[in-house]
Parts: C-alpha cells; structure tokens; sequence
DNA sequence: CTATGATTCAAACGTTCGTTTGACCTGAGT
DNA sequence: ACTCAGGTCAAACGAACGTTTGAATCATAG
C-alpha cells in the first residue's frame, strides 16, 4: 500500500517536514534555512527531506504545489461562477478584483494553518531570483492571470489590455506588500494597527481606485477607467 | 593621502567590485552569489572583498549606502523645495507622490550606470528576511517615510494617518512591482511593452488612483479621500 | 515466526562557503 | 638605497552545505 492511512502516528513525518520547511522558509529564506535546521525543527533525521521529497528543490516545489493548487482553484471556481450568475454580461471590476485578491487575504488571515506564514512566502517569492522557483510560480499562475486579466478586460472595453496587465501587476505588488510587508512596516517607524480584519477593505479601496484611475496621458482611449 | 585621485589605473579595484556585486545580487541574490563569483567579475582576487570592506555583509550595506543616500536626500531635498514654494499651504498629492516615486523611477530609468540594476534590487530587498538587511534599510527609510507621510496627511486632511499610512504601503508595493517584477511579468504569458518612458505615468496614475480612492467603510471620515 | 517493504538513523561523502594568512609587488618619503 | 604603508596574490583555514550510504528499526502479511 502507498498509504496506510492507518490511526494516530501515521506517515506524518512528511507533513511535519512540510509544515516545519514553510515557517523557516519564511523566517530566513530558502537558502539560509538548511536542511539540518528545517529537519531538527521537524524532529526528523537529517535524510528524511531527501527519502520523502528527494532534493531540497523538490521539498520547496511541494510546498508551493499543496497551497497554491487550492488556492488558484478556488479563485478560477469562483470567477466560473461569477460569469455564470451575469449570464453574458461583463462583471464590475470590483467582483473580479474581491475574487482574485480576495481569495488571498483569506488564506494569509488564517494563521491558524500556517496560511499567513505561506502568503507571507508566496509574497516574497514572486521576486524571487532563484530560476527554477520563478518558472515553477509562472507556470502555476499562467492560465489564472491571463483569465482574470481577460475578465478585467471585458468589465473595462475603455481600457487597453495592456494597460490592465500593468495595472494587475500593480495591484499584485500591492497586495504582496499588504501581507508580507506588515512587520517591516512597522519597523519604519509609525505605530499601526494590524487587524486583518481591516486590512482587506484598505486594500480593496486602493486596488479599485487604482484599476479605475484616469488612464495616462500616453494611452489610447484616454479617458477614465470604467464604473466599478 | 586618502585618495590618490589621480590619473587612471586608481584604486579602482573598490569600485569594480561594488558595480560587479551589485549585478550579481540582482541576478542571484544575496546567498546565492559568493565572494568567489564577486571578485572572479570584478577581476580582482578573492581577498579583496575582506580587504576594502571587511566581510560579505559590509559589502551589501556599502552598495546600498553609497545608493541610497544620494536617493533620500534628492526626495527630502525636492520635499523641502515644494514646501518652501508652497509657502505653508498643503501640497498636492499628486506633487507628493510625484517626488517620492519619481525620484526612484528616475533611477530606474539610468540603465547606463547600473540605476536600473540597482533599482531591482532594492526593490526586492524591501521583503527579504535577512535580519540587518531589514534593519538597514529601516533606519535609512524611518526619517523619509516619516516626511512623506506627514506631507500627505496635510495634503488629505480628511484622511486619517493610519491610512495614509497603510496607502504609502500599498504604493510601495506597486513601484516594487513595476520596477522588479516586469521579468517576472513577461513570464506570466502575455506581451507588453517595457518602455520605461510610459512607465512613469503608468504608475502614477495607478498610484494617485488608489491613494485617492473612497476611504474603507470602517475608517472614521468615511468619505472620499481628496483632490490632487 | 519469519520475510518484506517502508521508514528512520548515525555517519560519512565531496563541495563550496566566507574568512584569514603571510609572502610579494609597487611607489612615494627620507 | 632603504623604509614602509597600501595593495594584491596564491594558498589554506575550519565550518557548513546538500546529498548519499548501509545498517537498524518497525509494522504488517504470509
């Protein structure tokens, strides 16, 4: 049997590796976290990354694999239905923009299931240098921008497509700096409330009254964005 | 003598080396690329980091030092100028933004002398979990975020600072994006153009779109943020 | 009970890391 | 000519890295 799925001290060896290689990852960074450091805070010997994931390159692509699968999932199913409901019609904006960056905070507001500890990671990651930590994120989120850019697309005709690209990836920077930026935030020097609570409207008026700013100068169409 | 200062073959070898570290954080990061890589670029031996800075970390400080300063002083010093021509009447928002963002989207923009490099990196820099690299900037940004800050909520009144704050966040974000990640945007599928002269107001007007946009339902003032 | 496959373990592998050392070159000061 | 400080160099240092190995351990199936 691959899995015994038996009762209490199962295969868990790999989930807490899992588990222990994400916390560390976020508090040093993949190459300053060791595997010596990652499997004494698993309470594994030191060849059990390499028995269960083969590489540490491998260890870092399942941790990205089990979370963003859901995660792109969800928002893919939710944009599906959205489009469903408006039977034909172009949805607002600010739908589109609750459903991508929304489903987000959601998971970076759970910090029971090291879920802020991922969104923390992926937040970092996406400038990441490292190469093969760059393709695999670009290949994971390929076919989910290029859906919600195109749904954005329809919701703002008066918008050039490349100027709703530029824009998402504005807004996509926002929201990395609203879930892994709030400790060095407060390092700058002011005091601020941390409610997660309140974080997801703050961000959700910025990324709409940026999406529907009055387009550049340069651009075609210079008008305003569209209604939200 | 300190510096020599004279004719050609100067003590150069410190320079060489800032300029070829500096390329090659932004390529590999920091962990990834070593003393060896460094000074093999810079052609010079493998002793010379430790020689002119002391060790690997005081190379990475000296690199954003020598950047940075010139940087924080040009936007505190045009800060000062709208204020003095201002005459104590709130400025702009938009004259704010300009300045504060402008002035890295200039350097951005100097591909010549490694500005755009060096942009990159510190862009990225901003969420990377190494301890004294945070700390670093930290305390180099405290008394410019501060400034800024201050001269939006003047400009905003009706916006409370925690906000603005929270804003001044978002909007670093997004320049870190537009700046860092246009690489990593080109992987994630689509065409667009990369001429940094439509850069500029892309981001500006994104920036004063969410800086200016309708306050969260739970903020206090509850009504829209103002005029730029 | 024994055989089997999966897992854990201590120990070592070879490599690369940042740093240090001491000899050597060079050019200006006396 | 001699000194001496600033700079460069090849070579080595110990430590830590990711990975591999082969034996020990364990639960289960025959």
């Amino acid at each position: 049997m691959t899995e015994p799925a038996s009762r209490p001290p199962v295969g868990d060896t790999r989930n807490r590796i899992l588990d222990a290689a994400e916390a560390l990852f976020v508090e040093h960074g993949f190459d300053a976290t060791s595997m010596r450091m990652i499997t004494s805070a698993a309470g594994a010997n030191l060849a059990a990354v390499n028995y269960h994931f083969g590489s540490k390159d491998a260890l870092i692509q399942e941790i990205f694999r089990r979370r963003l699968a859901g995660l792109n999932h969800a928002r893919l199913a939710a944009l599906d239905r959205l489009e469903a409901e408006a039977g034909g019609a172009p949805l607002r904006p600010s739908a589109i923009v609750e459903v991508f960056f929304g489903a987000a905070l959601e998971i970076a507001a759970d910090t029971e299931h090291g879920g802020h500890q991922f969104m923390c990671l992926l937040a970092r990651t996406y400038n990441e240098p490292n190469a093969f930590v760059r393709q695999f994120l670009a290949e994971e989120y390929a076919g989910v921008i290029e859906r919600f850019v195109g749904a954005l697309y329809r919701a703002l005709p008066d918008v050039p497509r490349v100027e709703i690209l530029w824009r998402f990836h504005f807004m996509m920077g926002a929201m990395s700096f609203a879930i892994a930026g709030a400790e060095g935030m407060q390092a700058l020097g002011e005091r601020l409330d941390h409610d997660p609570a309140r974080l997801r409207p703050r961000l959700m008026s910025f990324l709409l009254g940026g999406l529907r700013a009055p387009l550049p100068a340069g651009a075609v169409g210079g008008g305003a964005g569209a209604r939200a």
